[in-house]
DNA sequence: CTGGGGACGGGGCCC
DNA sequence: GGGGCCCCGTCCCCA
């Protein structure tokens, strides 16, 4: 016989342990603020710890001491909170740093929550977002946000309750019910983002992984580092920043906060009033509509222009969602999302790959399609059509005269430079322009053999079965 | 190990 | 304000 009240009697009993520091076995230092907590929990909750604690499980008697700066003080109580109730208070200005310091921790669970999170504010559905982020009471046990969180709950926390004058826009996502084992679950409309946001997480993680990782850093260093400030934020502990420097991240991140402004013109709730009014909401309601498609993240794509304007910091108005990068413009801001995104709208047709912006795919036509500088590569000779070819080896595609092509004794693709010619690059960066090889006008996604037989072009057509393509493998690079 | 080539992200400027 | 373009730095792959 099941009680199912047991579990989360029992994390409750831990809570209040620590919170009467009752055999609290290890101490967490974040910026000079001391947390109390048990080692158990602490292991069983993130695989940072559970590395950590692992290594010292033979000094059982000492209390561990574990210390932070990659995060500050307040995320960390919204993770602890997470690790002893099974809620998580995520609001607009948190989701960024608690997913930070989730990915430090290596709490998968937390993550995903924020990704989730982070993912509805970018929908382009607005009552998408509302369904999700509606969180007062009511709404808990409805909208889509908790459905994911207790769904298949064996039990659940007790309620707490939001206020009600929670807007969708700041409400607070509380993870609870069974979110320690069933957080893998996302409603159906948020799991192609998640799964676009794992696969760049893999990509940037393993190919940038090695450079941040310190001797004792947990496996799975934040991802989402786009930016120098991040990678500095991400340092661990032993690694600290430059005081210098980490006095201004700390500026930059405390600034991120209190200078948060819903839209123009918004209200300001700072941070530390907001947690007054409620543990577990982040103040007042007030939502923004920005401009599509980014009309839907007005709560995470701050305009900064408090704190621009109380330090002499260039104005860097604009703040990405999924990193701490700034950037002055909303066109910036658009661009540096797709890095973020994997979309890559702009596919070249001679050869079918995609680029995230189209200066560039221009540069790239140019370097490999147009291939302006008519010199072998072996003997760095002029050739022209009639005494060279170009050679296309695997991804590489250069020209070699005659001579060095018989030396070579290369069979592989072989592109004729008169093939070459025709290719033009349509003018105007329209990604939806079909500019054609030759004549040929055709919809979907079609290989086309030139002349030669050689060369391979593709015509790719950017409507919805790309989508699909481009959610599926975002940023291949 | 090193250098070259290509891709990519950020910043700035121009229209 | 937004798009396009250019420049620069960085990273990765490969020879």
């Amino acid at each position: 016989m099941e009680i199912s009240s047991h579990q989360f009697h029992l994390l409750e009993q831990l809570n209040e342990q620590r919170r009467q520091d009752l055999f609290c076995d290890c101490n967490i230092l974040v910026e000079g603020k001391v947390f109390k907590a048990h080692r158990n929990v602490l292991f069983a909750s993130s695989g940072y710890f559970k590395m950590l604690l692992s290594q010292n499980s033979k000094e059982t008697s000492q209390p561990t001491t574990a210390s932070f700066q990659a995060f500050s003080p307040d995320t960390f109580t919204v993770i602890l909170d997470f690790v002893y109730s099974g809620k998580l208070s995520l609001t607009g200005q948190n989701v960024i740093e608690v997913m930070s310091a989730a990915s430090y921790l290596q709490m998968t669970d937390v993550i995903s929550v924020c990704k989730t999170f982070i993912k509805s504010s970018l929908d382009i559905s607005e009552k998408e977002k509302d369904r999700y982020f509606s969180l007062s009471d009511k709404d808990v046990n409805s909208n889509g946000v908790d459905r994911s969180c207790v769904y298949s709950a064996g039990w659940r926390a007790e309620s707490s309750s939001p206020p009600s004058h929670l807007s969708p826009d700041q409400g607070t996502c509380m993870m609870g019910g069974n979110a320690w084992n069933n957080l893998s679950y996302y409603p159906p409309s948020q799991r192609t983002a998640q799964q676009q946001l794992s696969k760049h997480e893999q990509r940037q993680d393993s190919g940038k992984r090695s450079r941040h990782l310190g001797p004792q850093q947990p496996a799975d260093i934040p991802p989402y580092k786009s930016s120098k400030l991040e990678d500095r934020a991400a340092e661990p502990a032993g690694h600290s920043a430059q005081p210098e420097e980490q006095g201004q991240i700390e500026a930059e991140v405390e600034s991120s906060h209190v200078g948060y402004q819903y839209g123009q013109g918004a209200d300001v709730t700072p941070r530390n009033q907001q947690e007054r009014e409620s543990p577990h909401s982040s103040g007042k309601a007030k939502s923004s509509k920005g401009e599509e498609p980014y009309r839907s993240m007005p709560f995470i794509m701050g305009v900064m222009g408090s704190w621009a304007e109380a330090d002499d910091l260039p104005r860097m108005r604009f703040k990405c969602p999924f990193c701490t990068h700034l950037v002055k413009r909303k066109a910036d801001l658009k661009r540096h999302l797709r890095c973020h995104t994997g979309e890559r709208p702009y596919p070249c047709e001679a050869c079918g790959k995609r680029f995230s912006r189209l200066d560039h795919l221009s540069s790239h036509f140019r370097t490999i399609h147009q291939a302006c500088n008519p010199i072998c590569r072996k003997c760095k000779r002029h050739v022209t059509e009639l005494t060279g070819q170009v050679v296309q080896e695997g991804t590489r595609r250069y020209r070699l005269c005659n001579e060095c092509l018989a030396e070579a004794g290369i069979d592989s693709v072989r592109v004729d430079l008169v093939a070459e010619a025709p290719l033009e690059f349509p003018p105007d960066g329209n990604k939806d322009s079909q500019w054609h090889y030759g004549e040929d006008n055709r919809s979907d996604v079609e290989i086309v053999e030139d002349g030669s037989g050689d060369l391979v072009i593709q015509q790719v057509d950017d409507s919805e079965d790309e989508v699909e393509e481009k959610e599926v493998k975002p940023n291949i690079r």
